[in-house]
DNA sequence: TAACTGTACTATGTTTCTTAATACAGTTAA
DNA sequence: TTAACTGTATTAAGAAACATAGTACAGTTA
């Protein structure tokens, strides 16, 4: 289910919260699905379990899932997620990357393209 | 000219790449004109010339400025930047936002403006 | 020559990330 | 009730990344 990328620079908590961010806007996990416990999860990719709680802990703050003690860890319905501030942030960090593609020669068409495809997925 | 986001968790030296960058793409740094010296930037930053420097290595490394020892560092003609893979790298983060935004509840057409917008800077 | 430029190097300190080892509390099924 | 799960918290240690400080050298320019 998860592959971490050894390339990625960026730290393994931090790539957890992006797939699973991800996996979530993709509806591959679907409202209250439960996902994988700290400790299994660690073992599959070998790595220790605090990193995990780590990641979790930064998905609850986000608002993208819920903890239970003794039960596990779930994804959380859309109305939770704080998405005010959030969709700001999204939309300045959109408009650097299309400033870049543009300026590297990508044209408005094919950024047409990519919110197709993105929207079929 | 620069200020650095005490609140942005990422090093200096990345946040200050990315701030060149989005120069670059907006034309506001145009081909062959001079950046700030090492340690002018620095002085003006109150941070480490080193910093500076090693901002400026990964600026010329991907290709988007040269330095000439004793002169300066300086923009660098478009057809230098090497966008084969980053244009598909960019691609990739688009569809990664795009798909956030759409689940955060925004719609192609607010996603069609961004992009106008974009092409107007 | 003096004052700039980039570049390189070593050493040091700080911060962040990750691991390790426990421990405790709540849930669930045998 | 017990065993085996869940999340959560804590402390300690190590590793890696980041930033600073200080110094030095080479090239350019007025």
């Amino acid at each position: 289910m998860f592959e971490l990328d050894l390339r990625d620079r960026r730290p393994i908590y931090e790539q957890l919260v992006d797939k699973f961010k991800q996996l979530i806007f993709s509806d591959i996990l679907k409202q209250d699905e439960q996902l994988p416990s700290v400790r299994s999860l660690a073992q599959e990719l070998s790595i220790n379990p605090n990193t995990i709680q780590k990641a979790y802990r930064e998905l609850e703050t986000q608002g993208y899932i819920y903890s239970v003690k003794g039960k596990g860890s779930f994804v959380n319905q859309l109305a939770e997620i704080d998405n005010r501030s959030e969709l700001e942030e999204l939309s300045k960090q959109l408009q650097k990357l299309m400033r870049e593609a543009l300026f590297l020669g990508m044209t408005k068409e094919d950024l047409y393209q990519l919110i197709e495809e993105s929207q079929s997925l």
